[in-house]
DNA sequence: GTCGAGGTGA
């Protein structure tokens, strides 16, 4: 609903004044009209003199002068004139010295005795407040001429509209709009947008809507530049689906849309994380005849990114280059931030080299994205020197790079000297943040000085805006994990004392404290009031009560409590999995061969099955579902039954080794180093990196030699029946896009084999906690790898493959073919 | 003409 507050200013002191005046200037008429006779010939000419010298007057600003010699005409009949008041006002505002106050008490003069005021009073004034711009009175003019039965001119009210938008008055502006379209007056395009851009850049979005459909309620075209504004602020603030609705609507109404319309769309949902609504938007954009633009790639860089899909979105990068629509800056740095968040030093290099050849300089978002990505990933160190480097080369920084800055500082718990930089900074002028107060802040909880930060918040000069609830969710975290009951209640206080509200990070830190201080049933009670009133708990709250609860051996109580959430708005993820199954590992809940002997069925989710497994072979929950999750806290007392130990543990055999094998090669340019390592270790002769792929295959035939050359024997002693045509080893990889696409000949070979050797492929994220399972009990029928590290997934290949070839299978010869060179090494290893 | 990037809390 369009609302505008109708400027109402005092206006009671002003009309007892004006009252006032009018009732001393009639009263001084009525004294003189004895002497009225004698003078009327003298009337005339007096009246011409008095007009000119009210006109002086009012021009050289002396406004009370002006006024009294306009009095004075009283003398003559039926004078001062609506003219000569719209004269002296006329004159009045055009000289240097004008106070509108009295203008508009003349005017209330006016209405109340007389001479009423006409179309031309009400356009002298509103013209002379549109050049002052005083809004207020401007509005109240505008709805007085209305009130009289006058019609502001179009002209005029959008003259009295703009320059409330130019002020940036929000609310006269809407004031204004409403009341051209009572008189069927339509703002002009470029007006009417800059209304919606201001009030959506307000947040005012449903305002900026209901603009829009007023004007079409009244059958206005309202172009696609007007909706674009909509639909991009729907998308920047998390209403993609709203935008979809809008867009759609503009379809239907017939409305041209533009690349840029779809690009907004494409910007929601990646914001959103909605990929498959975002690719099939592109799909469409194409299809309507589209070419994505430099924007458009952008966005879909940025999700890609931000998905850590970063070998997509350097495909993206080729693209747009083949295209034709060359990346700026903003595109690089955005990549270059995720390669930073990945630790790709290869593509950073090559990456900074393309930028510098393309002819960009860095800027601070290049900086930030360097030094706050290494920051991220734990390289102090590196992002520390980067950062000293910038700054001795007096690069132009900005208070994000500086924030990164003192986060270094802090993360290397060097707080105090953060907050003395910081201090010596602002001697200098420097203005910072919030988000660096809350950085400082963070450092000096991290050294466990919470009480010294508590300090530091009541004498950082916040100005208005803080401190935030994240300054308190900051000291808050501390002290929760710290179990420090006392200090909780006194940042409790505070918060309640300075208005900020709890939000659901403040949530999740009681409930981190309730777990470590073992109020389990606290807990939960904050939980369920969370789901009843909001803040609903999130996915990390959940996994934090998991975790607890399993640590504290409340297994069966963490898997009820999963089984009872999963259903509602807090949906676990990979970590939740990952907790509830370690914990189910380290209570001795073996999944052997008899466990997993069926695969998920077509379509589903190998991870919900997998755990099924796990779940309803060695804990089955009993009953039904309890109403309230407070009834899951009490743990009964049998909850670890004994379980069978594993038939066979591989654990033992490839102890250490395997698990060194898997770990470190997490990153490229270590698989880089463990490769060189291994082939001079293994010298073997004859042996050839093959050149037919990427990191990923070159270390599975590493390893796959390596496999080859130590463990055969040991291994096939270790296996019951001592036949390699006896090993089954079921493998559902999880390949995530990324790869999918880089080791093809690979991911071609297990789905070929597949009909008879017990493969199988599933592109679905999977707990980290899986691999570890899969190292341990390798003979059983499942191994699944989760999404990240090439290396995991290539040794994990390259044991099925080693194993397949190994028992003379019918795929020998596809594999050798494959992989060439390698296997026959391994095949001479074999025999 | 409308549109894309970095830094703080669980």
């Amino acid at each position: 609903m369009l609302l505008c507050t109708v400027p109402t200013a005092n206006y009671s002191n002003r009309i007892c004044k004006i009252v006032r005046f009018f009732v001393s200037f009639s009263s001084s008429c009525a004294l003189r009209t004895i002497d009225f006779v004698e003078e009327s010939s003298t009337h005339d000419c007096d009246y011409i003199k008095l007009q000119r010298r009210t006109q002086n007057y009012a021009t050289s600003g002396h406004f009370r002068k002006a006024l009294e010699t306009l009095s004075s005409m009283r003398n003559a009949p039926g004078k001062p004139t609506v003219y000569d008041y719209n004269s002296l006002m006329y004159c009045y505002l055009r000289s240097r010295n004008v106070l509108l106050e009295e203008l508009v008490e003349v005017y209330l003069g006016m209405k109340r005795f007389g001479p009423a005021p006409n179309a031309l009073t009400f356009n002298v004034l509103l013209n002379g407040m549109l050049s002052l711009g005083n809004l207020k009175d401007m509005f109240f003019v505008a709805n007085e001429m209305c009130g009289s039965g006058f019609v502001p001119s179009f002209t005029m009210l959008l003259k009295v509209l703009k320059k409330s938008l130019e002020l940036g008055s929000l609310d006269c502006s809407l004031g204004v709009f409403r009341l051209m379209l009572r008189l069927e007056y339509f703002p002009t395009e470029p007006v009417l947008n800059l209304l919606i851009s201001l009030l959506t850049k307000a947040r005012m979005i449903r305002e900026a809507y209901s603009v829009l459909s007023a004007l079409l309620g009244k059958g206005y075209f309202c172009s696609v530049y007007s909706y674009n504004l909509i639909l991009w602020a729907l998308c920047k603030s998390g209403q993609s689906y709203a935008a979809l609705e809008l867009f759609c609507l503009m379809k239907k109404k017939g409305i041209v849309q533009n690349v840029c319309t779809y690009t907004a769309l494409v910007y929601g949902f990646g914001r959103e994380g909605l990929g498959v609504d975002l690719f099939r938007c592109l799909n469409i954009m194409q299809s309507d005849g589209f070419k994505p633009n430099l924007r458009t790639y952008t966005i879909i860089i940025k999700f890609l990114c931000d998905a850590g899909r970063v070998e997509e979105a350097l495909e993206y990068l080729d693209r747009m280059e083949r295209e034709g629509c060359d990346p700026d800056l903003i595109t690089y740095n955005i990549i270059l931030r995720e390669l930073c968040h990945q630790d790709k030093v290869g593509k950073i290099c090559e990456l900074v080299q393309v930028i510098d050849q393309r002819g960009f300089s860095p800027n601070p978002y290049t900086y930030a994205a360097l030094a706050g990505g290494m920051l991220k990933v734990g390289k102090i160190g590196m992002a520390h020197k980067i950062l000293l480097d910038v700054i001795a080369r007096g690069c132009t920084l900005d208070v994000a790079v500086y924030n990164i800055y003192f986060n270094c500082l802090c993360c290397d718990y060097r707080s105090r000297e953060a907050l003395s930089l910081l201090k010596s900074m602002m001697e200098d002028g420097f203005t910072p943040s919030i988000v660096c107060y809350n950085t400082i802040l963070k450092g000096f909880c991290r050294e466990n000085s919470i009480e010294e930060a508590l300090e530091l918040m009541d004498s950082f000069e916040w100005e208005n805006k803080g401190p935030d609830v994240v300054s308190f969710n900051t000291i808050l975290s501390a002290a929760c994990k710290q179990g420090n009951s006392s200090l909780i209640q006194r940042i409790l206080f505070r918060m309640e004392h300075e208005g900020v509200e709890l939000n659901v990070v403040s949530s999740t830190c009681l409930i981190q404290y309730f777990c470590t201080v073992g109020k389990f049933s606290e807990c939960l009670k904050l939980m369920e009031y969370m789901m009843r009133n909001g803040p609903t708990p999130t996915t990390i709250a959940l996994n934090m009560l998991l975790d607890k609860l399993c640590k504290s051996g409340l297994l069966r109580s963490a898997h009820g409590i999963f089984e009872y959430l999963r259903n509602t708005a807090c949906v676990p993820d990979t970590t939740s999995y990952n907790i509830l199954i370690r914990a189910f590992r380290r209570e001795g809940a073996l999944v052997g061969r008899e466990a997993i002997n069926c695969s998920p069925a077509e379509g589903s989710d190998a991870r919900e099955w997998a755990y099924s497994k796990y779940c309803n072979l060695q804990y089955p929950i009993e009953g039904n579902v309890p109403e309230r999750i407070v009834e899951l806290a009490t743990p009964t007392s049998s909850e670890f039954p004994e379980k069978n130990k594993p038939l066979i543990s591989m654990h033992e055999f490839f102890g250490q080794k395997w698990r060194a094998l898997y770990q470190p090669p997490n990153k490229e340019i270590a698989a880089q180093l463990y490769v060189q390592n291994i082939m001079s270790s293994l010298a073997i002769p004859g042996f050839q990196t093959v050149d037919i792929g990427d990191i990923v295959t070159t270390t599975a035939i590493i390893i796959f030699s390596y496999l080859a050359s130590f463990k055969l024997g040991r291994l096939m002693s270790l296996y019951p029946g001592n036949s390699w045509s006896q090993l089954r080893i079921m493998v559902y990889v999880c390949i995530p896009a990324w790869q999918v696409d880089a080791p093809r000949s690979t991911i071609l070979m297990i789905r070929n084999a597949k009909s008879s050797v017990p493969f199988g492929i599933c592109v679905s994220p999977l707990p980290n906690s899986w691999i570890e399972f899969a190292v341990e009990y390798l003979i059983v029928d499942m191994i699944i790898i989760q999404d990240c590290s090439p290396c995991a997934v290539s040794w994990l290949i390259a044991v099925c493959l080693f194993c397949c070839s190994c028992s003379g299978s019918p795929y020998a010869e596809l594999l050798r073919h494959a992989w060439g060179e390698p296997l026959s090494i391994m095949a001479s290893a074999c025999s």
